[in-house]
DNA sequence: GGCTGCCAACTGCTATGGCAGTTGTCCATG
DNA sequence: CATGGACAACTGCCATAGCAGTTGGCAGCC
């Protein structure tokens, strides 16, 4: 990590040569540091104390904490704290069934308007996922699975979605950083499932492009231990 | 509206009574003013001036700014201003779509863990609702329909669930009061998926319910003109 | 007349200081 | 030893002041 020698828990100050506004810069690397684990649920954060960590003035710091207690990662209680919010699996399983939704949403859309260069490079990344599970080689899979939502979220062109998704995907991140050790992934079965869904992009298929989608998000929950594994339907018991 | 004589488009002062944070006052305030359409779109909004209004400092109305860009309702470029979103009736539509998949997922969930009351609560809503049809009394209607989405919303116990769709329904209000005049409602549909949706959370069938919370908020929002008629399916053309 | 350059009036952004409410600690009291 | 109360050290919250970048207009020049 880029963090370096800091005490654990504690943040580095902001580098100088950045552009964006102390405040946007407090919020993610605040941000960040919860996805990461680095600030575990329940911490307390006072304003005055990440400021000084940060080398920055509280002003910022507050912003970039209302904003995170808008996304729900951190609580606070006026006049008396504000620590970071607790995530039982429960919660980050509704999360993920959230997020499936509003993947599947992000596909639709997607369909209906991606332009050709889009599924160019969609497809690029398709490769990629495919040279990448052959060997087996976790960092580009993770990269090229980035890339690949990225794209479709981009494709959108809706902010709103794509802030969500943005908010969505990085409790999806604790989750995986949760589980300690190895995190199960069935490889081959998400290569095949990206493929249908870049198939259905391809053919501006917006139902067949949504329920692929959803549930690609679902299956790769279940398989990371996020949602329990689905019921098989009785046919009347 | 209590906000009596105020010059369109300006702002009465807060309150001092009420108990709340002057940051959170001011971003109900402004959230508000914008989905009511009394601040336009594109509409310019400046710390300084809305803090004037107001009767407050700038840096309340800064958060409020923060959170309500965060929402999506203003953008902000850096050191140039802040103005209210644009919303054109094809990003409208989005929202809708993102909308009625998330209170989708919303009546799943509280179609798994709705307790006695507030299923007992939901009936009486739509007893309500029903004699608010009778009547066509509008104000009945929207009121029971307010409470009826709330009441499932509260039910799933998700802070984030409820705070997108708070978010969402602003913006679908936005929607009915830029249609000046008559809002078209069918009533009667409207009032047998209502009771759809009940029976489904009273079975405790989450996908059941949440496939009919989806289809009455999209035939909804079609009938309000948001959103396209659906095409008929082609059986191969 | 049309263009350039400057200046004043904005804008968002940040630091500082201080207020009021909360919490924890330590001492005096029963 | 246990209990209650005051004081200090927090907390979030807000107002003020000032910085730096942007914009609009007006004078002066070509």
């Amino acid at each position: 990590m880029a963090a370096g020698r800091t005490a654990p828990g504690r943040l580095a100050p902001l580098a100088e040569e950045d552009t964006l506004s102390l405040g946007e810069r407090a919020y993610r690397r605040l941000r960040e540091s919860i996805v990461q684990g680095r600030l575990p649920a329940g911490r307390k954060i006072s304003e005055r104390s990440i400021a000084g960590e940060l080398g920055i003035s509280a002003q910022p710091v507050r912003e970039a904490l209302r904003r995170l207690e808008q996304d729900g990662m951190v609580v606070t209680l006026p006049r008396r704290g504000t620590v970071v919010a607790e995530m039982g699996p429960a919660q980050l399983g509704e999360l993920g069934r959230i997020r499936a939704a509003l993947e599947g949403v992000a596909c639709a859309l997607a369909a209906e308007r991606m332009d050709a260069e889009s599924l160019a490079a969609i497809a690029a990344v398709l490769k990629r996922m495919k040279s990448g599970t052959d060997a087996a080689d976790h960092d580009t899979i993770d990269e090229a699975n980035e890339e690949f939502h990225a794209l479709i979220h981009r494709a959108t062109g809706n902010l709103f979605l794509i802030r969500s998704l943005a908010s969505l995907r990085a409790y999806d991140n604790l989750g995986r950083h949760r589980a300690v050790g190895s995190t199960p992934r069935d490889l081959p079965k998400a290569l095949v499932e990206h493929r249908g869904i870049v198939a259905a992009l391809k053919k501006r298929d917006p139902a067949l492009a949504e329920a692929r989608m959803r549930h690609h998000i679902l299956r790769s929950l279940v398989t990371n231990g996020v949602l329990p594994a689905p019921e098989r339907k009785p046919r009347r018991p």
